[in-house]
DNA sequence: CGGTCGGTTGATTGCCCTCAACCTCAGTGG
DNA sequence: CCACTGAGGTTGAGGGCAATCAACCGACCG
């Protein structure tokens, strides 16, 4: 596995302007010049491998990460040492943004298999922003995708059936495959069902018999982590809320 | 009202330097030149009164937004109508990060009593963060802030119990209060009970039967709006879930 | 006074957590 | 080849806790 052939991939690789993601990960708008300037600062860690940690609760901030392949974990621990699921990320998307407030991190980043990430030094970020016109823009939109995603999570928090959650879990998912390129319909999951519940604020039972109905429906077909999404629209619409509804009645929705 | 009086203390409160926030909004180390410069480009609204919107959804991100009196809430609306609550913001926090990713606002921002807003419009962001050094790191902090209030509530909302959830909130609530530097034992709730309960992905009935035990078990005591902790180790014991965890260490905040 | 709004309390239902058994699959070693 | 093992996942039975439905209370207002 070490022949030139495979070195000069690798090599290829390193350069941003030719990152499968550089769309997603900074998008619109990056000349090419800018992209090498882009080069000289981003780091390439070392790949990790299942289990292995970016970072850990309490270290200092160093850097915003996007893995560039495979997909993280953060998760917060409260005092009784149970985990919660605070965000999943898949290539493309950003972490480490939960230490931009105190300096110190407030959830450990665990790869969910193996990863290649890139990193922005912090130190050098300021220095980016002031370098690269435009740059700055590009940072705050990658920020605001991160919190929206937050956000979804925060509105499948808030629903209080479990299978509302699952589904709308399930359609996110997806929707995030989709904008990274890959097939939306068909997938494997990279994360337990232990992390699934852990994420939805259910137990790891819930989130199984949630699936299981779901197939029993003819919504998804699922063995293990491999998933297929048989009918997006029925998956959507318990999701969302019901378009035209066969959710409880409403009454004639005023305004 | 176009007395001198009055014009003059509206131009008092103009200034950014003379506003009791300042160190909140723009923490540490902004000069007083700096501050001039801010004050240039940092707008005022006019006075919103309750149940008046800051943004709605669907309109573009023309602003970030800071109270500086009165307190919000943001609130996603699902298909089905249903309203969530994404966010409560207090005088010194921050809003409108929901429109970063896409341009165009995710959440409604309502008042929920009369308030004072400033804004810092969007087109002058970027020039004001090449304009003002280290206004960038500032604007990234007060940026991660927001993240963590988020994730806070995303702890929240995955404890399974009703109970934790409500000492959460009003623990953290507190926190934020006593950040503020307004008492945090006792304190007007800015919020009804339904805005909490659907921030806390609960109904009203069991936010309700909640405070009334924490009020029973000696730990609050509450009627109406009117909140005063009577057992702040026991919230926090409740809250954090630790036996006695004497909470983290407070890191001294570096630059 | 009646009406509405925000909030509390009570009675009942039902969803989801708990506990437990069982299954599948991969790895391991005999 | 099989038995053994352990992790991850599924399924079943039962009970607890929160949602639901409903009544009531106090405050405010016209």
């Amino acid at each position: 596995m070490n022949t030139n052939v495979v070195l000069d991939l690798a090599k290829l690789r390193r350069r941003c302007a030719q990152c499968s993601l550089h769309q997603l990960c900074l998008p619109a708008g990056i000349g090419h010049d800018d992209l090498d300037q882009l080069d000289a600062i981003v780091r390439r860690r070392r790949p990790l491998t299942r289990s292995e940690r970016l970072y850990r609760i309490g270290d200092p901030m160093n850097a915003l990460y996007v893995a560039r392949e495979g997909s993280f974990k953060t998760v917060a621990i409260n005092s009784d040492g149970e985990e919660q699921i605070i965000g999943f990320h898949l290539p493309g998307e950003l972490m480490g943004l939960d230490a931009l407030g105190s300096g110190r991190h407030r959830c450990e980043a665990e790869a969910l298999g193996p990863t290649q990430v890139c990193e922005v030094p912090i130190e050098s970020l300021e220095e980016v922003i002031h370098a690269i016109p435009g740059l700055s823009a590009q940072i705050l939109r990658v920020i605001g995708r991160s919190v929206a995603r937050d956000q979804d999570h925060l509105e499948m928090l808030g629903r209080r059936q479990a299978q509302e959650r699952i589904a709308m879990f399930l359609h996110g998912l997806s929707e995030r495959f989709r904008v990274l390129g890959h097939p939306s319909a068909e997938f494997s999951l990279p994360m337990s069902r232990e992390d699934i519940a852990r994420f939805l604020g259910l137990v790891i039972e819930t989130v199984s018999r949630g699936f299981t109905r779901l197939q029993d429906e003819g919504v998804i077909k699922v063995r293990g982590r491999q998933l297929r999404i048989l009918d997006p629209r029925q998956l959507e619409t318990m999701a969302l809320g019901s378009p035209d509804a066969p959710r409880e009645q409403v009454c004639p929705r005023s305004a």
